[in-house]
DNA sequence: CGCCTCCTATTTGTATGACAAATTCCATGC
DNA sequence: GCATGGAATTTGTCATACAAATAGGAGGCG
């Protein structure tokens, strides 16, 4: 029997906690924290389980310790913003529109170079997978499975690109966005309506013609985009 | 007096190895680290900052640690890539011309959407900002002041797109194209060359005619790009 | 022989207490 | 007023002990 992720170890969950502060801004930026041993107290750990926690939080650039002086929240513009967990912070914390939008315009920053990208670089190995994912959404039956596909069409074409910063960051954006909404169009009725768009994304990086990749995509996503806020504003 | 980062905590030293070990591939993806206190004892730390190092190389997605199982070295998918220390390790063992190339793609990824960007949204006083770095760059008497410039005129144009996730990628990447070339181009000569480009995007993002600016930043950073090559082939 | 159950050995996770190191801040002397 | 030399405080490191999880084997049972 597979268990899934539950609750994990101590020092996990005092990272959670701490993170969810600073980010939420509860945690006043340049406010010091208290002291290791009291902090440690109030938190019900010992200061070994909340140090490994703190190690971390300093490496994701949300505080900062010097000996005498004590542990401070940093400014935000040190805060490694495309980590995952503070990314994921920032989306509990900031339920505006404003921060949707600003993953949005990454995204829509991030797929049409990839498939431009994909269409200059993907290995025949590479396209057979971009394939499979459009024959998948081809033969879907219901909307679950129509979401699967497209997200592993998008999945394939960004490691098609044989970029790895590029298919990073597309993951991290994606699944920030994924808190926010359920995976792609939900207007049920005729879902697929974006394939033939997918299908002249596939056929441009078949024939190795980025142009065509990168305009195709960009219709995509632009699309996709109005889905999301539809959903969203209802 | 002011004391430059110079050698940083024992634990940050373990980072440091570990990570570089790990990302260069003498570790093996898969396999496993010997047991803390071993490893601990061969490193000559204590058990606690060993571990304190081992969290936040976890939180890097470079290893996992398990009870009974061990700790072993994730597979590369699962590394942060966009991480500043992933990627700096990276840098260090990647000589090739190959990761060059996707940091520079990454570049001319952002730099153009994000002038676009900024037309749309900047303030009147990130305006200014941009201004002045663009008369910096006017006023520059020698090869230094003027790469000052340059670096302050693109960054307040990231600054200007108010996406922090944004200006946070262009910052990681830039940093990361640092530790392979001095910064911009260094046939000294006329480096000024450069000069009517950086005025075209001013301009485009003060008018906010965003698809200007695209256009302008997308010639910049091509031109800057063959200046890179030029310079790293000799 | 095959399968299930339980136990044990191993490894990470957490707790505690003690001391080292850095550095602010004050007192002291000149 | 200013340097200078301590404390006092806070994080950094160490050593040790025990808790918790779990892989892997021993043993029982059909």
């Amino acid at each position: 029997m597979v268990k899934l992720a539950t609750v994990r170890n101590l020092h996990h969950q005092v990272i959670q906690e701490l993170g969810r502060l600073i980010v939420s801004g509860e945690l006043a930026i340049g406010q010091n924290l208290p002291r290791e041993e009291v902090l440690a107290e109030r938190m019900n750990v010992s200061r070994t389980a909340l140090r490994e926690a703190m190690k971390v939080l300093s490496a994701k650039g949300l505080i900062e310790s010097r000996q005498k002086t004590g542990t401070r929240v940093r400014e935000e513009m040190y805060w490694n913003q495309l980590d995952a967990d503070v990314l994921a912070w920032r989306c509990e914390s900031m339920p505006t529109d404003a921060f949707v939008e600003k993953l949005v315009e990454m995204r829509e920053l991030i797929e049409p170079a990839a498939a431009a990208a994909a269409a200059k670089r993907r290995t025949p190995d590479q396209l057979a997978q971009i394939e499979a994912a459009y024959l998948a959404m081809e033969a879907a039956e219901d909307l679950d499975a129509w979401a699967i596909a497209d997200l592993a069409f998008h999945e394939a074409v960004l490691r098609a690109t044989n970029n790895e910063l590029m298919s990073s960051l597309f993951s991290v954006i994606e699944s920030a966005l994924g808190t926010y909404f359920v995976l792609s169009a939900r207007n049920s009725a005729n879902f697929k309506n974006a394939l033939p768009q997918h299908h002249k994304v596939y056929e441009a990086i078949r024939r190795r013609q980025p142009e065509v990749a990168r305009q195709g995509m960009m219709k995509m996503v632009a699309d996709s985009r109005s889905n999301l806020r539809r959903q969203r504003t209802r």
